[in-house]
DNA sequence: GAGATAATGTCTACGGTGTAGAAATTGTCA
DNA sequence: TGACAATTTCTACACCGTAGACATTATCTC
C-alpha cells in the first residue's frame, strides 16, 4: 500500500512554497502563521518546508525579502526631493498592502539586493542634495528609519482617526493637565493619514534642505 | 505530606510579579520570554501569573506600560522646539535601556496615563509652534512615529557602524549601479548614531518651523 | 545497463508553548 | 460558624519548531 504522500522528489518549487508562505503569513499575521498550518494548507509535510528554508526564522526572512520584491522600484526623477518622496511613498504603499508583515522590515533589514537598490535611490538623493558628506550618509539612514517608523505606526493603528472609545478616554482626562491633548480631539477624529504623511515627509525634507546651506 | 507550594493566598504582589516579568522579558527578549520560565524563576505556578494578567498578551501590554513608566518625564522648557527634542531623547534613552522590549511601544501604544502625559508635552509644543491647527495634531502624531521609528531602527541594528561582513557585501556591489551606496562606505563605518539622531530630529523640527510661516 | 551519490520529502518523537477548567486553600464578612 | 469570593495550584489539551532517522527519486559515473 502506498503512503498518502510518496517520498522523494515531488517537483516542489521553492518559489511556490515561498509564495504560499507569504500569502498565508500576510493573511494571518505572524502570530497566526505556522509552518504546520502552511504545510496542511498546501499538502506538504512541515519538515519539507523547513528543509527548504532552514528554519522558520529563515523562512520569515525570505518572506520579508519577498514582500520587498513586490514593491515598485521608484524611478529616478532628477530631483532629489522628489526621489525621497517616491521612496517614502513606495514603503508606505507596501505597508498598506501587507500591514501584518511590514514589521518584518525592521527585523530583517538591508540584506537583499532589493534593499540595496532602494537605498541607492536614497543615497543618490542625499549626495545630490548638497548635504555635507559627514552627515549625508547618516541622514539617509535616518530617512529610512523615519519612513519605516511612520508606516509601521500606521499599520499598528497609531494614525487612525479616533474611535468612540478612545475619544471617551481622552475626554475623561483632566482639563488643565491635558489641555493640548483635549484641544486636539476634533482633529484626531478627522485625522487624514495621507495628508499627515505628506506634511511630515515634507517637513523632514525641507529641514534637510536647510542643513545644506549651513 | 504537604505539597511543594500550598494553595490559597500567598500574598503575591501584583506589582512584584510585573516587575519580575519586566526584568526577565528585558533580559531575554520577547522570543525568549515565557510565562512558564517566569513562573519557574520566581517560584510561582504559571497559571497564577495568568490569573493576575488575564493572558500573556495582557502581561505583555502591562510590561510595555511599565517600561514607559521608567521613562523620565521631560520637563517643559518654555520653548516648543526644545520640548520636542527632550521627548525624542527620552524615547531614545528608553530604547537604549531596554532594546529588546522597545518594539512593544508600537504594538501597545497610547493606552496608559503615562502615554497621555508624554503626548501632552508634544501636543503643547505643536500648539505653541504656530502650526496651522488643521495639521498640527497629525504632525504631533507623525513626530511620535518618526521618533519611535528611529529608536526602533537603532535597537534593530539599522544604525550601527558597518561591520566587516556588511562592508564586504557593499564593496561587492556593482560600481556604476550602486555608486552612491559605495561612496558612503567610509561614512557608514564610522557612523555616529548620536549625531545622526540630533541632525535628523533637527531637520524635522526646523522643517516644521518652515510650515508655520506658510 | 548497474551502482554510487546527492537531493528531496516524510515520519516520528521531544521538549517547549499558552491556557481552559477543576480543585484546593485562604481571607473576609455576616 | 458558615457562606462566599479571591487566590493559587494542578491537570490536561492542542499547538508549536525542529532534530534525526528514514524512504524515495534524480543524476552522475563507469
Amino acid at each position: 500500500m502506498a503512503t498518502a504522500h510518496p517520498r522523494g522528489r515531488r517537483g516542489l518549487n521553492r518559489d511556490e512554497l515561498l509564495e504560499a508562505a507569504f500569502d498565508l503569513a500576510s493573511k494571518e499575521g505572524e502570530a497566526g502563521f505556522s509552518v504546520r498550518k502552511l504545510g496542511a494548507r498546501i499538502g506538504v509535510d512541515p519538515m519539507t518546508i523547513l528543509h527548504h528554508f532552514g528554519s522558520k526564522d529563515g523562512l520569515m526572512r525570505e518572506i520579508a525579502d519577498y514582500s520587498l520584491r513586490t514593491m515598485v522600484q521608484p524611478e529616478a526623477s532628477g530631483d532629489w526631493k522628489t526621489d525621497l518622496q517616491r521612496v517614502a511613498q513606495a514603503f508606505r504603499d507596501l505597508a498598506h498592502r501587507h500591514p501584518r508583515l511590514f514589521h518584518l522590515q525592521f527585523r530583517y533589514h538591508a540584506t537583499g539586493p532589493r534593499d540595496h537598490a532602494l537605498s541607492e535611490v536614497v543615497y543618490r538623493a542625499m549626495r545630490a542634495s548638497g548635504l555635507p558628506g559627514a552627515s549625508a550618509a547618516g541622514l539617509g539612514l535616518a530617512f529610512f528609519a523615519f519612513v519605516l517608523g511612520f508606516a509601521l505606526s500606521e499599520t499598528e493603528g497609531l494614525l487612525q482617526p479616533l474611535n468612540a472609545a478612545e475619544q471617551a478616554e481622552l475626554q475623561a482626562l483632566d482639563e488643565t493637565e491635558f489641555s493640548a491633548t483635549k484641544a486636539f480631539i476634533p482633529q484626531f477624529k478627522t485625522l487624514n493619514a495621507d495628508a499627515t504623511f505628506a506634511a511630515a515627509i515634507d517637513a523632514f525634507i525641507s529641514g534637510l534642505e536647510l542643513q545644506t546651506s549651513v
